[in-house]
DNA sequence: GATGTTTTATGGTCTTACAATTGACATAAG
DNA sequence: CTTATGTCAATTGTAAGACCATAAAACATC
């Protein structure tokens, strides 16, 4: 071994960063003429992708419609396939194109997908470790326009859809806590879907999904907790079927405020709990 | 010309794609045993990325911690270099990494912003050409909760850029309507900021900008509709000021409603004189 | 000590090549 | 005539290699 070489590459590496971190990232801003700040270049994949978002969007190409081939693109772009591909990648990761292999495969327009949305949103949520609180509180804002919404758009089938995930509700409430929960996400999606607003839509499916998440976590159901959820759910889908808004709102305004307060009741029992252990193990 | 070719390959991707939509794409489920459904094989740079994604977020890489660089993902994964940075383009994506160039540069683990998450609201709302009414009546259920929460919990500081974008709001709100456009989505983002609820504060910041996009299409801010929005403004700051919730709830409420009202008779009337438009053009 | 130069590890990009996929078409079987 | 089967060809999926561009550290020079 030559002794002393600069350093073990990899391991400066994990270093460094923290070491560019520490210092200001940007200069005293010289304050030249016309003050140009931090100049961005961008990656080709990075401008091919935008400029085929903006094509999609202002409808240059239909939903469905087929994009050029990879190497159309190649030729077209001048670019190499590497990067062609990256971008597609992206698109891809928006939800914007679908790509299939094989003959008269390639990439197609397609429109961002409520799933979609919800991962992005629950990323989000989790890269930002958004609280427990922000996510009810969020719900408590959204769940009441929806069942306002509900009430006042509801067709005859989503009020089938919603009397039979109610009634599934109501027969694991009994028993079954794991699928209570699941039957419980279920129907917040049908009630979403019964307000006819896509965007409600796709909020309230994430939240409802990140939720049962915690719940599931933190088993959050108790025999109390269910009775009420029964009772609320049976209550606001009165007001649905008789398309009384107001009261839909209202309802669910109500029930929500009772939820979060159990909710926060029984954070601090499992604080107290988590305590308690941790005292536990202190005195060990 | 040699006659006739197969057929001209680009043009019959155009096509194929109506064909194979015509036909039903499940066959009638052949109820074999297990019933395995439509199996899916992902790619392989998905999988890299499903696999980053999770130890990023199952706390595996600190936020700003450095991932390992291509090349080593390379070695470490048996896969090819192309498929390595695909996989790092779909992690760009959804916020999750940030990659530099250059010596001690590569990917370090990020955390998806509100602007992210605001971007990809926007593409599923426009492709998917969410109305403006749905996007009101989303505005509608979040903002009353923010100015709600905001009053609660807003600090010295939020109040005092509040008050600052009130202001300009004042000033401008006589001749400059651009300038009146841009520091209301200010103001809501303030407003939003000061609630100290991030997933709130990402919605309505998404929100804000795209009622500002469709405000400036539809030329809608009239002398009356920017008297009804500072003085709705004021009231809510008043409100958030001696921080009573549920006086800054039930004035935003008011206020939304209000402006409601008006927009829709806005869109009446646009699409009243689009109506006249069209029948001129009949006539001629 | 400030300044310029070199070094070098890293991402950015293109090229080439081959494998895997899959819908269309032709063919054969019933 | 209908249905199963095989073949084909265009397209994506993937890997390997080479080289360029970038940027920060290390070094040399003034």
């Amino acid at each position: 071994m030559p002794t002393a070489l600069p350093v073990t590459p990899a391991a400066a590496r994990r270093t460094a960063h923290a070491t560019r971190r520490a210092r200001p990232v940007t200069p005293p801003a010289p304050a030249m003429l016309g003050s140009l700040g931090s100049i961005n270049v961008p990656k080709s994949c990075d401008v091919l992708a935008e400029r085929l978002q903006q094509q999609i969007l202002s409808g240059g190409y239909a939903a469905g419609a087929a994009l050029p081939t990879e190497r159309e693109l190649v030729t077209t772009t001048g670019l190499g396939r590497g990067s062609v591909r990256e971008a597609l990648r992206i698109l891809e990761a928006q939800g914007l194109v679908r790509t299939r292999a094989g003959r008269y495969g390639g990439s197609v327009v397609a429109r961002p997908t409520d799933a979609l949305l919800a991962t992005h949103i629950n990323l989000f949520a989790k890269g930002n470790s958004v609280s427990l609180r922000a996510l009810v509180e969020a719900r408590q804002a959204l769940e009441p326009m929806v069942a306002y919404l509900a009430a006042r758009n509801r067709t005859a089938e989503d009020l089938a859809t919603l009397k039979a995930i109610s009634r599934r509700i109501d027969q694991a409430a009994i028993d079954d806590v794991p699928a209570f929960l699941q039957e419980n996400v279920h129907w917040h999606s049908a009630l979403a879907a019964a307000s006819h607003n896509d965007l409600l839509r796709a909020f309230t499916a994430s939240i409802s999904a990140q939720m049962f998440e915690a719940s599931r976590l933190d088993k959050f159901a108790s025999p109390d907790v269910r009775g009420l959820v029964t009772h609320a759910h049976r209550r606001i889908l009165q007001a649905i079927e008789a398309q009384d808004a107001d009261a839909a709102r209202s309802r669910a305004e109500r029930d929500l405020q009772a939820y979060a307060v159990l909710l926060e009741a029984a954070v601090r029992d499992t604080m107290k709990t988590s305590a308690k252990l941790a005292a536990r193990k202190r005195k060990a």
